[in-house]
DNA sequence: GTTCTGTTTAGACGTACGTCGAACCATCGG
DNA sequence: CCGATGGTTCGACGTACGTCTAAACAGAAC
């Protein structure tokens, strides 16, 4: 990849046709592909499960960290990838940032993949 | 990643509960990252784009290439990628190899997914 | 057989990614 | 204000990834 990745807004849920709709233009594509890879990491995958099992109050990072038996810190980061693609939302809380699911954007990612829908 | 990616067989549509289900066995998580990594790359979603548009034929490498504007060889390796997940199969014809999509490896992913979905 | 076309593999290169410890920021309680 | 706790950011490290060219491989036609 010599070309550096363009930088995309990808914090709102993906809209374009679905894959199966026809053939993608190049944008739609990175776009979709940016989103996926946000999720395409078997530690943000178990976390993003554990946040849809908490979907009102949220996990915090201090809680989440053991469950994955990582530092804080890479937990930090993962979480701001999946921030990063709307996939989660954090809001503090005290000292404490509880992390919320966003169903809406997984919703939208899974029928832009979905190969029945066009 | 310090610790070397297990080596996993991910031929088949993937098969666990789905995210929104409960909390995910490490296993399972990477399962379902592995196959999400296959198709996190904006080439690779055009390719499978593409080739959901011909899904009876299938589309031979030396089509796909000048269609992304790469080398046959990089195609290649993108096809390599998604065959490995059950995205794709390709089937010789000649000297040429006709790769078509997999829907069912894609529905299954995407049900995985789906934050409806448990 | 040889040659030609299409495909994959091998090797090399630069970039991106996951992880950590340490430093820094934010908030609460004395 | 000060310290303590939870969270993020920074810098560094090793690995993985995407891309290319060149070489090896597979069929088809001669």
């Amino acid at each position: 990849m010599p070309k550096a990745l363009p930088t995309v807004d990808t914090t709102g849920p993906v809209c374009c046709a679905p894959l199966a709709a026809g053939v993608l233009a190049a944008d739609d594509a990175l776009g979709i592909a940016l989103r996926l890879k946000a999720l395409a990491d078997p530690v943000r995958v178990q976390l993003m499960s554990m946040l849809l099992a908490e979907p009102e109050t949220g996990i915090c990072t201090c809680d989440l960290a053991p469950a994955v038996d990582l530092s804080e810190a890479t937990v930090s980061h993962h979480l701001k990838q999946l921030r990063e693609a709307g996939l989660v939302e954090g809001t503090r809380k005290g000292t404490n940032v509880y992390y919320r699911p966003q169903p809406e954007a997984l919703d939208a990612l899974c029928r832009v993949i979905d190969p029945r829908c066009r």
